[in-house]
DNA sequence: ACCGTTGTGTGACCGCCGTCACCGACGCGC
DNA sequence: GCGCGTCGGTGACGGCGGTCACACAACGGT
């Protein structure tokens, strides 16, 4: 398909992985061998409950998001994972052999690098960058977890509320977001209706404007004060 | 605090990670120095939100609760710590050099062996079996961390009291459980009422039977089923 | 036996938000 | 234009559960 030369996966993986520069001949071998190219279009399953862990993506572009789906249907929204990013749960179940307990959705289209769990094993005893780019990121999800509960259980959905638009506004690096009020009630596993009223308020509060299935944020100081001031991964 | 009758901190570690036999003399020497027995009485504040982790305490006897607290002073328990485990939060933010996101307090008595940071980080990267044992711990966590932020979205006070309940009638073996009802709802992030009144129908139902500071479960497969997927009959 | 402390029961009130019902507004295809 | 699907606004209603204000019982110390 393409003219030029496509990167090795070794190199792409040392791409994402900041510090893994010089890999020993055998492992880069290795990984030729095992790792995976991957490409699904945006809405593809990558994971569902209850299924078993087989490996770990690293997302090269795209967008993923992990949500907890309750008998009723009604879904929650744990984190979303950014190229460079790892998911949480799937290093997890890796690790200690289990299942996963959510689900994992492409939101836009995602390209990544698939190691296979022998694989990861392997990296993660032999290349201590490796470690540390899996468990920082690690960490980090971690933490957002404990907020997530605690803003769940604490925090009303206003908060919550600010904190998926302004988490929109970074992601996106724009400030108009393309969504709609259904799809926001069911990241925060609330009602439309609920969500509706809310961005209501804060438009007449001059805080966002809305469109047809876009918001755009005009005051992100303010709604950076309403979410809270708790820093959720920079 | 060296030369005792008592096992050697290597010895005690041996016994707390399973596995882990044989080691480099260097490293068990590396134990014996940096390792620290460590003995803290009930109420202890081991550490607090925001506080810096220097390194992780490994378990051998008591417990240790770690709980997120919100401004208004509300508490929501995010875990237990019991002999043999580890504590997410503080291998979390020793990998992610992160500071604490919750408190941990001694609520019995305590008594483990400390490893600070650079003898975590040494073991980590030298032991296999080590590894395994801390992720293996780290994997059930932050499945029970995305199961509480779950039950705490979908479920409703009264299914989370009854794994409340179950939980305490597991971890102590004992049927009749010596807690208050203030004690549940600070676990809860509830209010005290609310669990005097879910009690008090539980009691009438004859799952419980309540005394001063006790609750004695009757019916345990009734109160599984409360905790479980089952609609809750009202 | 007295009294303070701690644990529990109970009624009243109310706010948040989930649900239901319905309608209007916008976009698209024909 | 017309129909129709998606999106959003609004009112009504109700339930869970948090808050307040008590009353009271159980225990402990002196």
């Amino acid at each position: 398909m393409s003219a030029h030369p496509v990167p090795t996966l070794a190199l792409r993986l040392a791409r994402l992985v900041p510090g893994m520069g010089v890999l020993d001949p055998a492992l880069a071998r290795a990984i030729e061998h095992e790792a995976v190219a991957v490409e699904r279009p945006a809405g593809a399953v990558l994971f569902d409950t209850g299924s078993p862990c087989s490996g770990l993506l690293l997302l090269e572009d795209g967008l993923v998001r992990v949500s907890r789906v309750a008998e009723d249907g009604r879904e929650l929204q744990l984190y979303r994972v950014e190229p460079g990013e790892t998911c949480v749960l799937t290093v997890s179940c890796l690790l200690g052999r289990a299942d996963y307990p959510a689900r994992g959705v492409a939101d836009r289209a995602v390209q990544g690098v698939y190691l296979p769990a022998p694989l990861f094993e392997r990296l993660s005893a032999a290349s201590a960058p490796f470690r540390a780019f899996v468990f920082q990121a690690f960490s980090e999800r971690v933490t957002s977890l404990v907020d997530l509960a605690a803003a769940v259980t604490f925090g009303h959905l206003d908060r919550r509320l600010a904190r998926a638009l302004l988490e929109r506004v970074r992601t996106s690096g724009r400030i108009v977001l393309t969504v709609t009020h259904t799809e926001l009630a069911a990241e925060l596993a609330s009602a439309r209706e609920s969500v509706s009223r809310l961005l209501g308020g804060l438009a007449d509060a001059g805080v966002i404007e809305q469109g047809r299935g876009t918001v755009r944020v005009l005051d992100k100081p303010r709604l950076e004060a309403m979410a809270g001031g708790a820093p959720l991964t920079h």
